[in-house]
DNA sequence: GCAATTATTGTTAGCGCTCTCATTATTGAT
DNA sequence: ATCAATAATGAGAGCGCTAACAATAATTGC
């Protein structure tokens, strides 16, 4: 079936003054019983709302936003939302923001600086009321451009530096850590990472760090580091067991910088008669929602990207009503100790 | 650490005006070196770059959509960015029309129809220029609003009814019905399907109604069917299998609506050491990457939400540029043979 | 009962841009 | 050289709304 082209029209063509005429009052009277309606005699309230109703009237964001100097929107930039923590991050950013009537706009960076950069850029020309950024590393121009944006800016996923402004993550740093130490703990001796790109994934890069630090501190060798390329696919957690093995054959524990790569090596290790844990120890990080049901289950470390997502968008509302508040928040991660390692 | 508060500024103050004085020039030639490059000499032009550059001038949209009337945003509704099959959608969705300089504007329905239509309302102020729905099952004025907002729209991950106006998406009822083909060919008697709540998931109500009818065409009782409360967690497989098993202890075959509550029956099958598929086959929904590395691999129906995405937003630009189009477009499915089923 | 509030509505200006059209500069054909 | 095109710029108007102020009506206090 073929349908005809129409013409892009906008709205319906209704507009403030058509409501005010046909209920008699003024466009401002109308604009009140919209925006302020305690300002108005109820008579005229519903006077006016009944005009809206029969002429479905909907007020145009854009004139709106151009007069009153207010979008009534936020701008969120994650490297991509085929990723689960991330999307659930989103998802909770939305449910705080639309119960304001904030809309989001969203923007991928895909794991790049100069992107982000370009999206900070076009997502400005919309004048959001807030900006909410994954991760502390961003272009110099990216990061003068929300400094000078004059809105709140919440950086997420990431307390390991100093913010622009606000913060709302984990330590990276401390979670690689606490991985590393249970590893050693139990005895491991050649430990291993896989992780993303660390120019591309700076958290993946810090959970690395924590690890190594750990590791070299208990006397062993420096942990053997894979980056796969961005954005890594769940498959890519078989590639990543493959070269840590050809790198170093007795490596006796993995972490991996997500849980869906360290499920896939885990099932892989399965297969292919690797003993997990004796053999080798896998550790995950995110705790996604498999990770408890395979066998042996996935050890890993517990984030809260839901209350990350609500908390940072809570921040950008105080932060609208002029509240002072702490700058960096810090939410904690738990070291899910299950039975891969 | 505390931080003062700042007054919501808007833009840095530097207008299309400032930007024409610094240049030599009125300010609608500023106006054509950002929209019409190719009606300006190239010495004016650069000449206008450079004051744009100097004054970090960032236009304004809601005052460029307001003249122009055109946003640049596409509306996008899905139930949730919580799973990753509508995440992984939104995201081509997304990867196309930035290409196009246009922002995506996301709603999130969870399910609810009265949600849906609250979202469609408060979006339509935003004057987007093209709406991506999921489904073909809205309120009656929210289906009244979309038809008479004079833009595009497309409806997604359903082909089985009459769209408002454009359509790409799989048939859910031939999905189901492939299903059901095959658990009859490999003579499943007790079949059973595990999916949302038929009233706020109409594409899992037109999977299972495909399973039913070849199930019972094949002479066998009706499907046991169970529903899940919205939204579902991966966990709930699980309680779905727990209920299919009350329900009709001799239960062969199960088709779950989403793999991942198809993976994590399969996984506590195998914890309960229930022989899976040869006492009890498991069919998935979506093909997600841990379903063909789990033992034995998930059976599944393979759909394409990258595929379906690009394509949606592919349409909404077509429309835009008044080409002419199919009304609805067929992705094919592809039941995908493994070990569980 | 009359000025002083206070509630309710209307009027006047823009917000910052892009239309449309008018003007001037440039080029080409005769 | 002369007129008609064409190219490049500018001027004026207005998109649909809200902020600020002005005007009127209803209320209050003494």
């Amino acid at each position: 079936m073929m349908r005809m082209t129409r013409t892009g029209a906008n709205g319906n063509g209704v507009t403030m003054g058509k409501v005010a005429e046909l209920a008699g009052v003024s466009p401002q009277t109308v604009s009140r019983v919209l925006g302020h309606p305690e300002l108005v005699t109820e008579v005229t309230r519903l006077k006016v709302q009944a005009a809206i109703d029969q002429l479905n009237y909907i007020p145009n964001g854009a004139a709106r936003n151009l007069a009153s100097n207010s979008s009534r929107m936020v701008a969120v930039i994650i490297p991509t939302l085929a990723s689960s923590a991330y999307s659930a991050h989103v998802n909770n950013v939305m449910a705080l923001l639309d119960e304001r009537g904030i809309s989001v706009l969203i923007g991928n960076s895909e794991y790049s600086m100069q992107r982000e950069e370009q999206l900070v850029q076009s997502l400005l020309e919309r004048r959001p009321q807030g900006f909410i950024m994954t991760g502390l590393q961003h272009t110099q121009r990216a990061s003068d451009l929300l400094r000078s944006s004059g809105v709140p800016v919440v950086e997420t996923w990431d307390t390991d530096a100093a913010p622009i402004d606000l913060c709302v993550g984990f330590s990276n740093i401390n979670a690689g850590a606490d991985v590393g130490r249970l590893m050693v703990a139990r005895g491991a001796k050649k430990i291993a990472f896989v992780g993303g790109n660390r120019d591309q994934d700076s958290r993946s890069d810090r959970r690395f760090r924590g690890l190594q630090s750990v590791v070299e501190a208990a006397g062993l060798a420096a942990p053997v580091r894979v980056e796969l390329p961005m954005p890594m696919r769940t498959t890519d957690g078989i590639t990543g067991l493959d070269q840590v093995l050809e790198l170093e054959p007795m490596t006796d524990a993995i972490l991996f910088s997500a849980d869906n790569l360290a499920l896939a090596a885990l099932l892989e290790c399965r297969r292919r008669g690797i003993d997990v844990p004796h053999q080798l120890a896998i550790c995950g990080f995110g705790d996604y929602d498999l990770s408890a049901l395979v066998t042996p289950s996935l050890t890993t470390v517990r984030i809260q990207p839901e209350v990350m997502g609500r908390r940072a968008a809570a921040m950008i509302l105080a932060s609208l009503e002029g509240q002072v508040q702490e700058s960096t928040v810090t939410l904690e991660h738990q070291l899910i100790r299950r039975g891969s390692c």
